[in-house]
DNA sequence: CGAATTATTTGATGTATGTCAAATGAAGCG
DNA sequence: CGCTTCATTTGACATACATCAAATAATTCG
């Protein structure tokens, strides 16, 4: 899987100049704060989101609790998928969980400039072909594996997310009470 | 989200000649009968099947026990998603569970099509969508419902699949034992 | 048709994980 | 520095669902 990402980067390097002005033409940087909201509930997800710096945490509400369902570090893109490739209101959420700097480039920006320059369609195409795959791979994973298992291969896969992120959005990642976590860590 | 699906209708009906021909020449129909293999575990998934009528299970083996991911009925496209995109062997398989009839597109002669007809990259991207929507959708339904309200939702948005697929396939797409589904139908 | 096979139901019991409550520990701040 | 607030741990108990075993019910097929 980490070398679809490589195939990407190999991809985004050999784009032709035109395609790469286009790219950065429609993209802006800019900084969140710790706590700050990249996208609310209900909002539509009008701009993705690249991260290179900080920490940004996924999440929505269901029964007065926090589900996590991604932890974004540098060079991951946040978004909300379903909000941005449908342009209508989300039900997650983007917080910052440190203070974070993005590129950010605007949905309706990108999609005109994939009219006009066609390999910007494949960029899009293999970004989210890479997003799915991520996607199958943690269902398959909640389908197989115990809590756990889970936890084990979530240390082995991505050490850096107890480093920096608070034991309660970790077990809410892994689908798992904070007891639970919290158990689990002191049984290995 | 259906009306995505009629987005993609929308976009195929109005794609140029030449895209649907080359789109046609790489595809052959095909016929399986109830029982047969589309794809088998450990094989490169090198086709993607529209399914043209008939149903079609995806599921994989774990800890002895079959789990099923996905059901496939008319217009729907039965792929391993991940080993078809990285051109790897897949964990899951393609079983027909009637006698199916298909239009099969191959994975090489599809990437050159694309080269060629950059239209093709679009709807590509346009099916990708569709998908990774509909597997968000299935992570958020196991994360916030119950077993009882998973099937509540089933026979809600998918009535057929009761009528064509035995107890024993709903379960497991349910990710839940047929003890378990026996009881939620007794119950109701 | 009737036997054999397969699908579904029902019952008894087990278990992983959740929930609630309280204790302890760590971190931020006036 | 001590107080407040937030994060984590620990304990007692609850529960949704799984598992195993057996009984029916439905299908298939000679």
């Amino acid at each position: 899987m980490s070398n679809y990402l490589d195939k990407i980067d190999a991809y985004i390097q050999r784009l032709d100049t035109e395609s790469l002005v286009a790219l950065a033409r429609i993209s802006t940087k800019k900084t969140f704060r710790k706590g700050d909201f990249l996208l609310r509930q209900n909002q539509n997800c009008s701009k993705s989101y690249l991260i290179e710096n900080g920490v940004v945490r996924k999440f929505y509400w269901n029964d007065g609790k926090e589900i996590t369902t991604e932890l974004l570090f540098e060079n991951d893109i946040a978004i909300s998928f379903q909000s941005y490739t449908l342009q209508q209101p989300c039900r997650e959420m983007l917080q910052a969980l440190t203070d974070v700097n993005v590129s950010a480039t605007d949905y309706e920006a990108f999609q005109k400039a994939k009219k006009n320059y066609p390999k910007l369609v494949v960029l899009d195409l293999m970004m989210t072909e890479y997003y799915t795959i991520w996607l199958e791979e943690r269902l398959f994973q909640f389908h197989t594996l115990s809590a756990t298992d889970r936890y084990l291969m979530l240390i082995k896969e991505h050490p850096h997310f107890i480093q920096h992120v608070s034991l309660t959005h970790i077990a809410s990642y892994l689908g798992i009470s904070l007891e639970t976590l919290s158990r689990i860590r002191a049984k290995i």
